[in-house]
DNA sequence: GGTCCAATGTGGACACTGCCAACATCGATT
DNA sequence: AATCGATGTTGGCAGTGTCCACATTGGACC
């Protein structure tokens, strides 16, 4: 029976994964530096050694978070067949991954960013944008979906998809299942972007 | 020069006027019950006897946010010719609302609601979405939307311009002037709704 | 192999918060 | 005029984020 070593060895793993289990049991509001520590087994202040404050770690959180919506968008996509289906796809993964991890998701969006205070959590954010950016751009190449310039299309299906993401987290919608959310969704993006299929842009 | 008397008059009025205006000036997450009371030169308890906790006070902010929003989204809306407008109109009412005042559209949206602690305020949301709803079903009326049930229809729209007000006050567009979002939402708004009109629903 | 040092841990302190309890004041009802 | 409930006040408690001084250590350097 050794005693446990003075440091840590991996603390900063350790408190990430510690943050974000937290964060999906007691929310961005019960959300505490402290208990973190605490679940880690460590002094108060040994996150301070890893994170300059508690927007830090948050930040770090939501970068992850942004890495795994990111992934989770490239694999619903993948194997698709058509441009539009990969489109389709990765829309209902991001609003998938919305209402699963409501709480991750409001410590990525929830937060007015500064680029500046964390970049690295700035650029995971931009890729995940990328890669509905790249969808929208494929669909454009194959010719379903207007030619030009594909920000103006792809920022309007990423605040479709967001927009249900939220309103549906917030209890807004009068759905009583994730079934009919993500039934309801489908339509939604059919009907909002197919509207815009094959037209002068 | 009179002494101010022991009982305030119409605290819980000034408590809710004071509580908007610092919800404003720091945003949701420096928000304080002790700062509120403090500015209305009233004991840090106080508060207390007019709203159960800081929540229920900061319901009562959503609350007043959710009836400026309806009157906003009505007022943008009338004395419009036709039917598409109104609803053009009210959907960039909501958008402008969000970027003019986002710390009041943060506590309006970004607490889950349970209509079981503040029914008021669960009401006065539900107004909100009534009158976005009313716009759509009497597009439909004017045969400017597929008819039909306008919930979904009416929905899609709530989502797409939620989404725009939520990702623009997190920093996520590439605007750098509210003109120039407006101008996107437009395009966004009649691409998306645009795209749905005289079809089958 | 011994010495130093920067990285990483610890405990203590401070100001601040939300909330609770006990007490003070006062206007309306009797 | 007495009273009583509504509405104020002061004081206290536990818990928080962050700063400071101090402890421990593994590895670089001679």
């Amino acid at each position: 029976m050794r005693k446990p070593p003075y440091h840590h060895g991996n603390l900063r793993a350790v408190l990430l994964q510690t943050a974000m289990r937290l964060i999906r049991e007691v929310g961005p509001a019960g959300f505490t530096l402290r208990e973190v520590a605490r679940r880690a087994n460590v002094s108060h202040n040994a996150p301070y050694r890893h994170f300059r404050n508690k927007d830090q770690l948050l930040a770090a959180v939501a970068t992850e978070g942004f890495r795994e919506l990111t992934a989770a968008m490239r694999t619903a996509a993948e194997s698709q067949p058509s441009a539009w289906e990969r489109l389709r796809r990765s829309g209902l993964a991001y609003i998938s991954f919305a209402v699963r991890r409501p709480e991750h998701f409001t410590v990525m969006f929830d937060t007015p960013l500064n680029p500046r205070d964390d970049p690295v959590c700035a650029k995971a954010g931009e890729e995940a944008f990328g890669t509905l950016l790249s969808f929208i751009a494929y669909c454009q190449r194959q010719r379903e979906l207007p030619p030009g310039d594909p920000l103006p299309l792809a920022l309007v299906a990423w605040s479709l998809v967001h927009g249900i993401g939220k309103l549906a987290n917030a209890n807004r919608f009068p759905f009583h299942s994730k079934t009919e959310l993500m039934k309801f969704s489908e339509k939604a993006l059919d009907g909002a972007l197919g509207g815009m299929r094959r037209k002068p842009g």
